[in-house]
DNA sequence: TCAGTATCTGACTATTTGATCAGCTTTTTG
DNA sequence: CAAAAAGCTGATCAAATAGTCAGATACTGA
């Protein structure tokens, strides 16, 4: 022996395998959480025998972690880059559209999160759940700041940010009660952009912000 | 054969039993899901031998049945008798108290319903699902009266109530994330009544409403 | 071309799990 | 008080699962 298979990742050839065995497992996780995937169900899934997962991913611990490791990478690009010295009501938008779009394009991996968050970080590494905590501890420390000056009406921060972060996670995780609440089959872009769109106006109307499109409606 | 375990709970001496084994398995349903809930864990917990479980259930699904059926009946009566008739504030501000009531005297059972949920209802009876979209139906059809006669500003009503029970849900599912922000081992009554406060201040704002209270801080 | 290396896989193992069942003990009943 | 019923349990089973491993196959560079 001497090398483990979590070093694989770094040849060239092995990349292609590893993805697609990495797409599979994030579907069987997002579907059955931890507990309830199967290894034997990802590499059909994947197409390949079982023994083919076990040679990129050690067990099926390394395997969680690898597709974790993507969602919060997906979260950190999309999430970090918004201009912390703009108005309120433009962080607020920005973030919360962010937010809505990443459910929407990414519901497996927002899922997974989700799951991961509901049962209490028990099998997310430490330094990720550390990163999770700290866009939270940002943000509120900002709406504080716009409270102090009088930009908006006094909230408390955390649950304002629950509010936004609730409400989508909402969507993403519960697809199927949605859609039987709707009576559709499955959320469409415009679902989303209403969803946008109302949960926008919902927090203005909580901070007492303007809507920057007075033409909205709800 | 000829009896089944299910009809077993009409006896009166093995009610005790019974409810014991079921309040274990309501800990193992609430701590690692449908499938990572083990029997012999619940067995355990409930200080019987393994045998015990399967002569009162016949099997873990029937289990988990006769678990998520208690929740929901404690959901039914909680928050069935809300008057029709009172104003909008009225009726909000006990909607969102007993909601935020019943998350504190019940994680347990809350988190399971919120599991199940997360899970697209995979688990539950046709009829418990049936039940709950019947509450929201009802909420809802409410709120859009009191928009078209002018009582509250206008809103998406399914937005609103994904806004309270996300937000509450929220709570209840990650203690451990709130109180990993909080720096806090567990929620007071006191951190349940600020949630209360401030979500009720909150759907006041969005709804356009004034404060009952007004002297209330969020 | 060919040796060395990376990739892949079928067959196998050890363990765990839900579930069964025969028989024991306790409670109820006529 | 005895027979019947209900309650209980240790021993055991069949199925499923994560993980191993020796060896086959494909690729790569000299």
């Amino acid at each position: 022996m001497g090398i483990t298979a979590s070093e694989r990742r770094i040849t060239p050839l092995g990349n292609r395998r590893r993805d697609q065995i990495l797409r599979a497992a994030e579907a069987e996780f997002e579907k059955y959480g931890y507990e309830g995937a199967r290894i034997r169900r990802v590499a059909d899934i994947a197409g390949v025998p079982k023994a083919n997962v076990h040679y990129y991913f050690d067990n099926k611990a390394a395997l969680y972690d690898a597709v974790l490791s993507n969602v919060v990478d997906l979260w950190n690009t999309a999430l970090a880059p918004i201009d912390a010295d703009a108005d309120p009501a433009t962080v607020l938008e920005t973030y919360i559209r962010m937010k809505v779009e990443l459910t929407r394009l990414y519901p497996a991996a927002t899922r997974i999160f989700a799951q991961e968050m509901l049962g209490g970080w028990q099998h997310i590494s430490e330094h990720l759940e550390q990163e999770t905590r700290e866009w939270t501890e940002h943000l509120a420390t900002e709406i504080e700041n716009w409270i102090r000056q009088n930009y908006i009406l006094p909230v408390d921060p955390y649950h304002l940010i629950f509010v936004i972060w609730a409400t989508t996670q909402h969507y993403a995780e519960s697809g199927t009660q949605v859609s039987s609440i709707y009576r559709k089959k499955r959320l469409t872009r415009r679902d989303h952009e209403r969803l946008a769109d109302s949960l926008v106006t919902m927090v203005f109307r909580i901070c007492g912000l303007e809507p920057t499109h007075p033409d909205r409606n709800v």
